[in-house]
Order: structure tokens, then sequence, then C-alpha cells
RNA sequence: CGGGAUGUAGCGCAGUCUGGUUAGCGCGUUUGACUGGGGGUCAAAAGGUCGCAAGUUCGAAUCUUGUCAUCCCGACCA
């Protein structure tokens, strides 16, 4: 490719709109434009690696037995009303009616799709397990999309199902799903992506995994022990938190006068906020309320409350409910509550603490020596804690450390959710019917784009790996119009895609500068230097993206040094 | 949906508080010359309904109201 034709320029200053590293990368070397809030047209770089990073996905996906499969982006209503998706998926599904009136949808995940496909073509045990997949569109009408290509509305995505006759097969295809998502993102050359195990939300099902990139930039919050052997989303994380009893003092009223916080009711009395508990009120979809209780000086975590009590949405209740089951907002006490209208939920840090300062359910006034063994009996304890950097790790009881993560991939144990609802079954060998237990697994591929920059950039751009890289070899001409430099470059593109290799040649004869600022933006791992200060000596300079020092090659050895460098550098990925 | 911010040339910005003839600057673009190893110099040129709408005013990029868009934080999220 002659840069003098390339469509899609390079932007010298930072976009308004930027603010991650990779989103500004994506802008300023010419990958993507956007459109709208989290819709981007890709220029011919950005098509490009995303083309090299589905051909990585695909190739790994047919290794593990998968077989390609395209279904539509547009999907009728009653699709998802089989599956009860139409009605429990929030505003984030775009829904529209067709001319005829007729509801249908954008696609955000293919579960129904590919069970519609499955049911009708597959029916016996012999044809299973299967694998499908597919590398497609998919429009999420997101609340905020953020982060350039990180958080879209329309992206592609490598969605894949599995279809099995077992459990005990499901979680064997699971293991080899997971392998093959380690060697993909190997392969993509993301330098720290961790599998962690996370919260399987609305897709139901029950063992998944995140594959996050470690990234500052991430959305997502991660715990993992020192030693690595412990690794969570904050969704689902625990800890090994240690309490210590001490023998049960009086309950007692104390005056606390206008003190509703937890900092303030502690400071008051002098003691620290892990002395007191904590009551946090929440309503679930159908308005019943929920006394969440926890010590004081830890967070109530929705997602695990919420899973606890099998409820998708969880909301704060508000004052005027909170008062409509007896409790007194600020003051509100375990104690006096009529269980028939709120549920209490405690946390294990109550449970297993002792003295704690509650609520009286009276104005102004709190519980000293609450203790929940002998004071409180016939409610759930749960953990519904949220854990903070530092707590000890519940496997090997170091201290937890705090990271960032981009998802870029996740796997799922999906079990039989969508084949009894829909009716996707098999004839066993005894002619008895099963629905079929399925698994699915995704990997955002533009996101992947971003992540690798995220991971993979310097002050000047992206640094990319060579297996997904926009070009292989950067061939730049200086001063093309003096000493044969540029009759001599024309030849060298020539020889170099005649032997195999991807050129982007900047034939465009500017400044030294602006060029070398231009193929930094662009990534390409090595870089030809054609000019007249060494062709004289009939060498040519060759260097690595991100690193500084130069080689000199002889003309005559130059096509063969850069094939075993290329091929040295696809070695790595392996 | 809550909080914050921003909309002026392809991109980045100034001008708005305190209204006043023809709306500026840098980069980029086009043409020419000189240059030639980290976005070079000189000269010339093209490029704008100041997000949109209504209002106030003799006069609005500037003041008022509304509206739309975009970004950031939060809520939400296979």
């Amino acid at each position: 490719m002659k840069m003098s034709q390339l469509v899609g320029k390079r932007i010298k200053e930072d976009p308004r709109d930027a603010v991650t590293p990779s989103h500004k990368f994506i802008l300023r070397g010419g990958y993507a434009r956007q459109v709208s809030t989290g819709i981007f047209s890709l220029l011919p770089l950005g098509k490009k690696i995303v083309d090299r990073i589905e051909n990585v996905i695909r190739e790994e996906m047919n290794r593990i037995d998968g077989q390609e499969v395209l279904m539509p982006v547009v999907l009728p209503a009653e699709l998802w009303e089989e599956s009860g998706r139409y009605q429990s998926v929030g505003q984030e599904l775009l829904r529209f009616k067709d001319r005829n009136g007729k509801d249908m949808l954008l696609a955000m995940t293919h579960e129904e799709a590919v069970v519609h496909l499955l049911r009708t073509e597959v029916n016996s045990y012999k044809q299973l397990p299967v694998m499908l997949y597919q590398i497609q569109t998919k429009y999420r009408d997101e609340a905020r999309a953020r982060g350039g290509l990180i958080r879209v509305r329309e992206f592609t995505m490598k969605d894949a199902y599995s279809f099995h006759t077992s459990q005990d097969c499901l979680v064997k295809y699971y293991e080899r799903a997971h392998e093959a998502y380690v060697r993909i993102f190997k392969r993509l050359g993301m330098k720290n992506v961790l599998s962690i195990e996370s919260n399987s939300g609305m897709m139901g099902g029950k063992v998944s995994h995140e594959f996050m990139a470690v990234s500052e930039h991430g959305e997502d919050t991660i715990f993992v022990s020192p030693d690595g052997t412990y690794r969570a989303n904050r969704e689902i994380a625990t800890a090994a938190w240690k309490y210590t009893k001490e023998p049960a003092k009086a309950l007692q009223k104390v005056h606390t006068p206008g003190k509703e916080s937890i900092e303030d009711v502690a400071a008051f009395l002098g003691l620290k906020p892990e002395n007191t508990g904590k009551a946090v009120f929440y309503r679930d979809g159908e308005d019943n309320l929920i006394f969440a209780m926890i010590r004081g000086d830890f967070e109530v975590n929705e997602t695990k409350l919420g899973n606890f009590l099998k409820v998708p949405e969880l909301a704060f209740a508000n004052d005027e409910q909170i008062r409509a089951v007896g409790a007194v907002p600020g003051f509100a006490s375990p104690l006096d509550l009529d269980r028939k209208k709120v549920r209490i939920v405690v946390d294990r840090s109550i449970a297993e603490s002792s003295n704690l300062v509650v609520g009286a359910n009276e104005a102004d006034y709190h519980y000293l020596n609450f203790n929940f063994d002998r004071d409180l009996n016939g409610v759930d304890v749960t953990d519904i804690a949220t854990v903070r950097e530092g707590d000890p790790c519940p496997v090997t009881g170091a201290p937890l450390q705090l990271a960032r993560g981009i998802e870029v991939g996740n796997i799922f144990q999906l079990g039989t959710k969508y084949s009894e609802s829909m009716d996707c079954r098999y004839l066993d060998e005894n002619g008895k019917s099963h629905p079929m237990i399925m698994g699915c697994y995704g990997i955002g591929v533009g996101r992947s784009m971003a992540s690798v920059i995220e991971q993979s950039h310097d002050d000047y751009g992206p640094i990319w790996p060579i297996t997904i890289a926009p070009y292989e070899v950067h061939l730049c001409s200086l001063t093309p119009n003096k000493d044969g430099v540029g009759e001599t470059a024309d030849k060298i593109y020539r020889d170099l895609k005649n032997a195999g290799i991807d050129v982007i040649y900047d034939d465009r004869g500017e400044k030294a500068g602006f060029m070398f600022n231009d193929a930094d933006l662009i990534g390409v791992p090595f870089r030809l230097i054609i000019s007249p200060k060494t062709l004289a000596e009939g060498k040519i300079e060759f260097k690595r993206r991100g690193e500084k020092d130069v080689i000199l090659i002889d003309l005559a050895a130059l096509v063969d040094t850069v094939k075993s460098a290329v091929a040295d550098e696809y070695r790595k990925y392996e």
C-alpha cells in the first residue's frame, strides 16, 4: 500500500472528545471515525486490523471444532418472547416495528437465533456435541457509550454456542474453549489478560468467566491475590474477613440527636464505624422492601444481594417506603420491624461481630450492644459485602490487589435456560427427549483492538503486535527525488511484496519528521528507511517500532533479512 | 435517568463576562519556491448560516428562554 493513496488522515492534535489512549490513537491514526455516540465507521487501517483479529479468532474457533454461521441482526420479537427476554431485558434492547407493524428487534446477542437454527437442524444425540459461531454485528442501546471503541452501541462480536447431551460434556468443552481463549489473546498480543470468575447476570446459567484485559482505563474492577491464584470481578469477589466476638453486653438505648450517618453516630459515641451496624433499604422490581444489614465499615454489594434474593433489579428505597414498613430513616433498626412487610438480610460481618451500635427505630435514638445471636433470629445470613483493596484473599489470605480491566471476552455454562424455554431438544439412545445443554462464548472484536492499544503504546502511537498490525513493514523513502532513493525504494517495495511481505510504503516525499510521526501512529512493527545518507554505501536502515536502535543492512540482503525478522516476530505470539 | 462540561472553518482553539462596521489564530488543504533525519521556511489562495429555534435590541457568536448534539463521572449493563 502506498501512503500517497491511503484513505484516512493522521491528526496531529488530540481530538477534543478523546480521553483514553486507545480512543485518541484510533482517531489520530486514522483507524476509525465516530458517526454518533458509540457508533463508528472503520477506515482502511482499522478495517485491516479488525480483519486480522477476526482471522485469529476464526482459526482458534475452528481448532475447537467450531462451525461458522451467520445469523441476522434483525430478529422478530416473537423469537425473544419464546425465551422470555423480550420482556425481561430493558431498554438496552432496541425494539422497533416493521412496515406491517410487526414487532422487531436488533439482536444484542444470539442465543434465540442459534436455538432457532439448531432445534430444526439437530435432533439426535448422534449429532452432538456441536458448536456454532459467528463474527457479526450486535447492537445494544447502551445508556452511556464511552471510551472510544471500549464501550460502543454497535459492535462486532464473535459469539459461539455449544450444545451438549450432558453437563460433563459441557464442562469438558468449556475447558477447551477457555484454552482457546487463552491462545487467542496471546496471539492478539495482549500483554495482560486475566480470566476471572464473574457474575452470570442476565444470561442465566451458573459458571462463567470473564477475560479481562488489565488496563487503568478498564470499566470493571477486579480483585487479584498477589500470586494470582484468586481472581474475581468486584461484583462477586469475596474475602476471608476475620471477626472477633466479645462477651455480649446488655442492650442499651442511647440518645443520639441528629446523628443519622454511620460516621456521625460512631464519632458521637466515641466508637469506630466497625462497631456499628448499617441499615440499607432496597426494593425489588415488585416493590417488596429489603432491609440489608452490614457492619458500618462495609458497603453492600448489590450484585451479591440480588443473586441471593434471586431478583434481577434492586433500587434504593426512598424515605417514604422505609417509613411505610415502620422503620425510621437514619435510625432504622432490625429489632422491631414487621417481618411481614420487610425481608431482613444480614451480612456475616454482623452475625460474627458483637456489641454493635444499631438504630432504635425511633428518631434520635440508637441501641448499644446489639448482638446478632441474642437479639435477632429467623433472618437470612449471607455474604453481601463489597470487597475492598487489601482485604484478605479467600484462598491465600494475602491482601487482595485491585485492578481495572476491559472485558474482552467471556464464557458461560448456560445450561438449559434457552433450550427448555425454546424447546431445543434431542432424542437419546432410548428415544427419550431432553433439552440440550448449552454453553456460550463471546469476544468483542473492536474492544480487543482498543485493549491492545491500551496495553501497547507510547507517546507517539500504538505499537501493534505483528499478528494484527495493519502491515508488517513500513517503508520510508527520504528525499525520493535525490540520488536514486525513490527508484530504489520503489524496487524494494516491489521486491518485498513479491516475497510475501505486507508493506506500507511512504512514497509522499514529505519531511522525515513528518513521515516518522505518521509511521509511529500507524504502529507497524518494522521500519525500513531509504535515504541518500546510507544508500551511497549500499545500506538500508532497519528498526523496530518503539525502539531507538537502528541496524544497517546491505541492500543485497534486504529481502532475506526482513523475511526472517518478520518470521521470528510471528513466532513470539505462537 | 442524576451530576458536571463543551458546541465558532477539516482538526485544535481565542473571542462571549462588559452586544457595535468586514469573526480571528495555529495546524491541515490547494499553488509556487526554497528545503530535507522527528510534524521546516517564505509567498499566495480556498474554506464559516458562530449547533438549532424563538426572543430582547437600532444592532447578537456575545444577553434571555427553549431545544439538539457530544464528552466526562455516576446509575444501568450478555
